[in-house]
DNA sequence: TGTACATCAGTGAACGCGCGTTCACTGATGTAC
DNA sequence: TGTACATCAGTGAACGCGCGTTCACTGATGTAC
């Protein structure tokens, strides 16, 4: 907690926070411009010191989330060397991980509406982050014999469509859709049984 | 279009028509009672005739939803027959194609904030569309080695989550997401190669 | 077939509310000399 | 070290708007006799 009385200090990231704990509370429907300013402890009309408007707001929002989850997953390829399957598989708990521990920076980037062309800059940080996942499935896909190989493209986009599939429907405190098992274990043996039947991992494993 | 004049005729199913267009068109955060009662030409007061309310109305459009969900997944099964593959299979397009065809209902049904403990009728409509994917995963999975076999929960559970995912990410108009595949294709491939996994189809089919 | 009347399904005016946004303002901070 | 002043980051009042909801009402429909 910096300064306190008339000038906040930090009120620009101040306003995200608040945004982001908005979000998560209460879906990107919850939130406006007004009630994060005063969770902030500030008037609406400072919000335009720092934010052209709700919208600029959530966009900040979404791409601080692009910006963590991009340096999540390069982390998370990196550390999964040497070999190029522990790498992927790893890259696949890091979504999940993601998903779980910012899940106002989720909803924010994927569910809120904001355009991924909204900025160049907001591009630039999502075409990095989705870019890992793309590159792994690619590294990975090399071990498939040539003729049987799906487009690397296709493989991400499965792993992809899974794991936020799992984050939607079983992830969230949200609608009676509760499963029997953790969104870990799902998403970890889905992703299995899948790297199986690409022939990736041994059958009798 | 029935009567005209003072009297509507069938209010009611206007309204939840209206209803989900606008879902379709703008996302569950841009459906408003009132512009519901605008576009089927008709007061907001003239709605509590027929529902309690704006939750209400939504409710009733997602329990059609899965009326409708649950009849095209009940007649997809009963046409996959002979083999239980095929009728897992077509289980899975059904969903796809319950996906694209009714944009507003699949919306409202999930992501509209709804509950589906609202009411006894929306659980039980719930219930038997999510149960036929889970029949038809219990009866396929019998043909798996029992100690190589996982819970029939978790392999449904498996293709929800990546049937739902194609659907938010790349079945929609939405946030620069396409994918070089239509979705159709990409939902065949990825639970053929989840199938195959399992060992339910031949790993050179 | 005609009339009286009950019921039903809509109207339209009104309400209080919170929203996003604007504006002229003022208190706090930083800097030049 | 002190003073004058520019800049910055907030205030608070005001706006117009559309929302959901209520209410007494009225026009249309259906039914009994």
């Amino acid at each position: 907690m910096p300064k306190r009385g008339y000038h906040h200090g930090n009120l620009r990231q101040a306003l995200v926070d608040a945004s982001l704990n908005l979000i998560e509370a209460k879906g990107p429907t919850g939130f406006t411009l007004s009630e994060a300013a005063r969770e902030a402890g500030v008037t609406p009309a400072a919000v335009y010191r720092h934010f052209e408007g709700r919208e600029d707001l959530i966009a900040e929002a979404a791409f601080q989330g692009y910006e963590i989850f991009g340096d999540l997953m390069e982390h998370a390829y990196g550390t999964g060397q040497p070999s190029d399957l522990a790498a992927f598989e790893a890259t696949g708990r890091a979504y999940l991980a993601f998903a779980r521990k910012y899940p106002g920076h989720y909803v924010a980037m994927f569910e809120s509406g904001i355009s991924i062309q909204r900025t160049p800059e907001l591009n630039a940080a999502a075409s990095r982050a989705m870019g890992v996942l793309e590159q792994a499935a690619v590294k990975l896909s090399q071990h498939i014999p040539a003729d049987k190989r799906p487009p690397p493209q296709m493989f991400s986009a499965h792993i992809w469509a899974m794991s936020h599939g799992v984050v939607e429907l079983f992830a969230r405190g949200s609608p009676g859709t509760k499963s029997p098992f953790p969104p870990e274990d799902l998403l970890e043996s889905g992703i299995g049984i899948y790297l199986r039947g690409l022939g990736l991992i041994a059958p009798d494993h």
